[in-house]
Order: C-alpha cells, then structure tokens, then sequence
DNA sequence: ACCTGAACACCGTTCAAGT
DNA sequence: ACCTGAACACCGTTCAAGT
C-alpha cells in the first residue's frame, strides 16, 4: 500500500521534499525562532536542501506562509456542538485563539495570509452556520462571524506581540507603564492595572462577552 | 525667531535632515508603494542622501516605523464632546478607522509597532476617558477600549488587505467565490454576496454596534 | 556635527546544468 | 523529475573617513 514501487510510477529517485513535510518544518522553525527568522534559506537547510529547491513546491515564499496558515486552521477542531449558539459561537473564537497561540507570531503569520483552503472556509463555515441556525439574517450571520473573528485577529496579534519582550529586556509594560505616570493621562493611569496584567485570556473573554450580548439584543429588540 | 543663526548655536552647515521630515517622507513614499517598497536605502534615496545618514536620526528601521504610526495617531481629531457616551466610544473608534485608512497600509505598520508617544497614548485616554466617565469601572474601562481598538485593527488590517489586490489580478473576492462554490460550504455560500461586499464600512459599523450594544447590557443589567 | 563610501552579512528568486 | 550551484538584484546596519 505505502510502498513507492506500487503505489504509482516513481521513476527516479523519491523526492527529499514534499508539501506538508515542508510546512510542518516551517511550523517548527517558527516556533523556535520566530516569524522574522524564518527565511528560506534555514527552512532549506533545515530540510537539507539548497534553497531554490523549495521553488519547485511553493511558488513564492508568500504561497509558503498562506500554507502554513491554512496548516493552522486545519488543526482546529469546533467544541461539541450540544450547546445553544452563543456557547458554541464562543467556543469557535475560543478554539481560533488557541490555534493562533499554538504557534509563536501564529496571527501574523494568518493576518498575513488569505488562504482559502478546507481549514480556513471550514472554520468560517462553522461560524456563520452557528449563527443562521440560530435564526440571524445572512448578512447578519456574515457580519457577525466577520467581527469575532477580527476581534480575535486584532487581539491575538497584541497578544503575541506582548510575548515578544516578555523575557530580558525592558519589558513593554514597564515602558508603557513608565509614559503613563511621566504625563497626564489620569484615565489611563487609573486603567492601567488592568491593561498591564500578565493574563490576556480576560481581555479576550470581555471582548467576546460583548460581542455575544450585543448579538443577544439583535434577537430580542426590547426585553 | 525661526532664523537658524539666532535660535541656537548651530555650529557648522544647517542638517539636510530631521526627524518629522524623515517621518512625513516616509509616509508619503508609503502611501505611493506601500510597505513591502518602504526601504531604508528608498527612502534615504528620496530625501537626497545615503542610507546610513537615516541611522543618526533612527536607531532601527523599527524605530522609524513606530514614529510613522505615532504621527498617524497624532493626527486623530476626537469628534465634538456634546453626544452620550456610546456616541463619543463609536466616534473614536471611526477616527481611528479613518487614521489608519488615510496612509496605504495604516493598518499594517501601526499593528507592526507599540507606539508610546502622545497621540497614540492621548487616543487611550480618550477611549477609556468616555467609558469611565459613563460611569464603567477601570477595569471595565480598559478592557472595553482594548476591545473596540483591537476590533478596528483587525477590520482595517483586512480591509486594506482586500485593497492590494483591487485592481488587476485575481481579485480576492474572486478567488474566494470560486473555492466557496466548488465546496460544501452551505453556510458560508448564504453568506457570500455579504462578505464580499465592496464597502467594508458597513462591516465595521456592525461589528462596533456589537460592542456598543454590549455595552449597554453592562450598564443596565436586566431591563 | 553631519554625511559619504564602502563594506558585512544577509535576503527572495531564477535558472542553466547536473544526475 | 528533482535538486545543485551560482548568480541577480536587492536588504538593514555599521563605521571609518571626509568636510
């Protein structure tokens, strides 16, 4: 079944690289160091090849990171589905975060990239599907699905942004916290604590929560 | 008053360059190639002198560009103070939409960088000022301001991304209806004639009544 | 003090040539 | 068919030296 001399002709030696082998190290090499270190020369080296190799798989290094997004989406599995829609749409933001985070600069990585792939429009499909089951218009539907996601994007992106100077260096809450007090931002000094805490995941929360209740009260005007 | 020869010693011949120049140099050659074209050697280039002469002014390309974003930021306007608070928080989030919409690839370089100059720091002020002065607690406060400026970014990042490719090419919206189409995508095809509307703006005005009305439920628990 | 010239250590991408 | 070697046209950044 698995053995290359039957399963299809194969002349020549058996290719040293491939699509998926080639994005699961690219995937590796993100996470150990990084968006800006990963070119294609130390994914090349990492996969023992010379560079203008990857060219015969990924038509740009673009197409190469759209892959590696789309690899990303593919992993994400939607929570059970017994709940009632605003669990479920919760869960699917919830689920996209992780996915995101899995993966160090993962959301730049994906706000960098367009892919349409299964993973990417099986994720879309899911949401928009949670939310006209539950009775949303299809613009409506659309439009939500569209600020959970963005808001999960735009978060996401700060979020591992923040973990970039989080060890060494001088911190970006230090520096923040330092122009803060220096002028006269008394609101912002007061929101502060807040907006400094290591733990991001309630920032999130808020956010969704917001989304989720103002969809509540597109479904019951005046109640 | 202005005259070089009286405002301050002034040793030497007068510098070909300074810092707001570099930084409104920078924006314009943004917005005529956007920023993949932004280079160090292009931009020195257009301000008449060679690359290294940057790094008196710059310590790091990143530093430049954080400079850019914070000279988007100063640029905001708060609209007129007379409306409620929810006015005034959507007001906000407009303004910072139309910043980051007013220089190709706004969105891009000001997620790209953590500016802590006054503009971007006096727009915090502004969003957490409205909310808490509507009476939300502090941590309510920043993490609703967190909330509406991580959901513009992510709009206005995808929405200037669906702008790259607007003319020629396989537009986006093309490639998404084919790969949707040929699929089993029920959902998202109901959805489609929505998500691939030209004007965003509607999108960003659904996703920010979401917040708004979210909001609000905060505000007057069960009523 | 301010800028040039030239270099260093890289990039993404292409493509003839080898096997 | 698949990969190498070598090149092309760039990058960001540094720094002695000039003026």
């Amino acid at each position: 079944m698995s053995d290359p001399s039957t399963s299809r002709p194969a002349r020549g030696r058996p290719p040293r690289l491939d699509q998926a082998r080639t994005v699961e190290t690219a995937l590796d090499l993100l996470n150990g160091s990084g968006l800006d270190a990963l070119t294609m020369r130390r994914l090349a080296d990492a996969m023992g090849v010379q560079a203008g190799a990857l060219y015969r798989y990924f038509r740009t290094k673009e197409d190469l990171l759209t892959a590696m997004a789309e690899r990303m989406m593919a992993g994400i599995r939607a929570p059970a589905g017994g709940a009632d829609w605003s669990d479920r749409l919760s869960g699917l933001a919830r689920a996209l975060r992780q996915a995101l985070l899995a993966h160090r600069d993962g959301a730049r990585v994906f706000a960098g990239t367009h892919s349409t792939g299964p993973g990417t429009l099986g994720f879309a499909e899911s949401c928009t599907g949670v939310l006209r089951e539950a009775g949303f218009s299809d613009a409506d539907a659309a439009r939500a699905a569209l600020a959970v996601v963005r808001l999960t994007i735009g978060h996401t992106l700060e979020e591992q942004a923040a973990l970039r100077t989080e060890d060494g260096s001088p911190a970006d809450p230090e520096v923040l916290r330092a122009a803060v007090s220096s002028g006269g931002y008394p609101h912002l000094t007061a929101a502060l604590p807040t907006l400094t805490e290591a733990d991001q995941a309630p920032h999130f929360e808020f956010g969704l929560a917001l989304l989720v209740a103002g969809l509540e009260t597109l479904r019951q005007p005046r109640r």
